[in-house]
DNA sequence: CGATCTTACGGGATTCGTAAACATA
DNA sequence: TATGTTTACGAATCCCGTAAGATCG
């Protein structure tokens, strides 16, 4: 009662080549084969598809209204497995990447440049957004993958430690600080101190730093965001200080790096996945890239 | 290697209904049979399609993206089917036939409502011709089915004779030959007489009939259709003859029609098909209809 | 422990290919 | 008669259902 798709391109090259013997040959199949197939796709749709005579084949009035729609199922049917297999096999589909800026401007690019190189069919949208917006956008599904600091509480994810990232003081290039190979918490509390705006877990932690060693820097300015705290620096309105991976950047912005010295400020980077909600290949592919990367 | 329509459908009842139980229930299938169904249907495609732990079970990224797809394949295959099925169960479809003029009104509007009501989903088109231009489009496959005289020759066609027509006297009411029962051409050749144009099968044989009878009627007019012939006669511009089959439609024009007496002129009307060419069931059907009707 | 999916395996239907029969130009 | 299609039939494959096993909540 049913027609098999084997069914349906037995009849597309039986009407294409006007023979069963060429026909069964481009099928791969046996002439009685072949037969059997359109006789049986014959008596499924209840009616005479070919009108034949042993020397003669020709398709009746139905079969010749039922071949551009023949046609037509055939290829969207292939087409629509090849894009499904191709997608498996990673040679096209996208990927929606979260990451939160610093990140994103500093460690990104070249590994996206390597995924690139490896899955050119792979469409990349990079969400680079704060870690709160990162870690909804991945419980919500927007995106597969998110990269952040690992926050206090992160309930329905999964999180892959990738590096631990210690904080750096940043510097401008005139000040006293920039001859110095490392740089005390002490000696950055003695410049002028931009930090990082209240309510953020940067401008907790430096407070709780500054108090424990009994400092109390003069707190120039507050800013939200880590580019325009180097850029204040760069402008020599103070110091301050900054997570490592950020380094790249502030050096293009023309501002000096040293290690810390004293109370080691670290936070774990890495990778989140929803729970229970498998990657997609792509996904998969840059999860294992990153971990590959850093681990 | 390749994917069939079985396959197919397992996966979007398994999408639909989130479980194999109720999916292979939906499908009239055991529940390993749906499994290994869809464990062959991912194997094709080369990945998995559906993420599955013994009591969850949800789409994977891919399958999610191919879900809308394999919707649409499932529909047009169905929707394919369904209507090459009923073209061949005479429920749609569609018929062009070809017929001339005195035919197709006079004898096809009973016909084509008796076909209309034992086939009402197919749509008839109706081609009224001329006889040359019936035969050509039967030839070219623009109609499947002719309804026109026998004509002399026919190359590559098929003629299943329907009935005989004889051709009768058209006089006007207020005629003197509108009181006789039977006219006899001697009669009709006393009487202004309107002619079929030159070069028509109807004119050469009126002309040799009268000559063979020695007549020579005062010809007033020519015309090229019998429809215009029939006015002219019903203005009581003078008399003619007709084959008995527009008799309805020269009634209807206020024409007095009468059997012919003396030599008979008979022509066969019959069905043309096109040799080489099997009818589509349509075509069959009224072909059978009319053959039944007339014969 | 219970519900659900997977694996294992035997039976049955479908499909295939070879060989012979058949039909048409 | 020659060519191309169908029929016949045995074999391989595929698909299905039952029963047992595995796994997660």
């Amino acid at each position: 009662m049913n027609v098999s798709i084997k069914q349906l391109r037995a009849f597309l090259a039986l009407a294409e080549y006007g023979s069963f013997a060429e026909a069964s040959e481009s099928l791969h199949l046996s002439q009685p084969a072949l037969s059997a197939a359109i006789r049986n796709m014959e008596q499924a749709v209840g009616g005479k598809l070919f009108n034949r005579t042993t020397r003669h084949l020709a398709l009746t009035p139905e079969g010749r209204q039922f071949l551009p729609v023949a046609r037509q199922l055939q290829a969207e049917w292939d087409r629509a497995f090849d894009d499904l297999s191709r997608r498996f096999a990673l040679l096209q589909g996208h990927l929606r990447l979260a990451a939160m800026p610093s990140f994103a401007i500093n460690c990104l690019p070249p590994l996206l440049q390597r995924f690139r190189q490896q899955y050119p069919g792979i469409n990349l949208v990079i969400d680079d957004i704060v870690m709160e917006l990162v870690l909804d956008a991945v419980r919500d599904g927007r995106a597969e993958l998110g990269v952040t600091f690992e926050p206090e509480q992160y309930d329905g994810l999964h999180f892959t430690p990738l590096f631990e990232d210690r904080f750096i003081a940043i510097v401008p290039a005139g000040s006293p600080l920039a001859s110095c190979q490392r740089i005390h918490w002490q000696q950055l509390a003695e410049q002028p101190f931009i930090t990082m705006n209240r309510g953020s877990w940067m401008r907790a932690t430096t407070d709780r730093v500054m108090a424990a060693l009994a400092l109390h820097p003069a707190s120039l300015a507050e800013a939200s965001q880590l580019a325009t705290i180097g850029r204040m620096v760069a402008s020599g309105l103070g110091v301050s200080i900054a997570p490592a991976l950020c380094q790249t950047s502030m050096q293009l912005q023309g501002v000096q790096c040293r290690p810390l010295e004293g109370p080691v400020i670290q936070r774990q980077v890495g990778v989140f996945t929803r729970k229970r909600h498998p990657l997609s290949g792509p996904a998969e592919a840059l999860h294992q890239l990153l971990c590959r990367h850093y681990g």
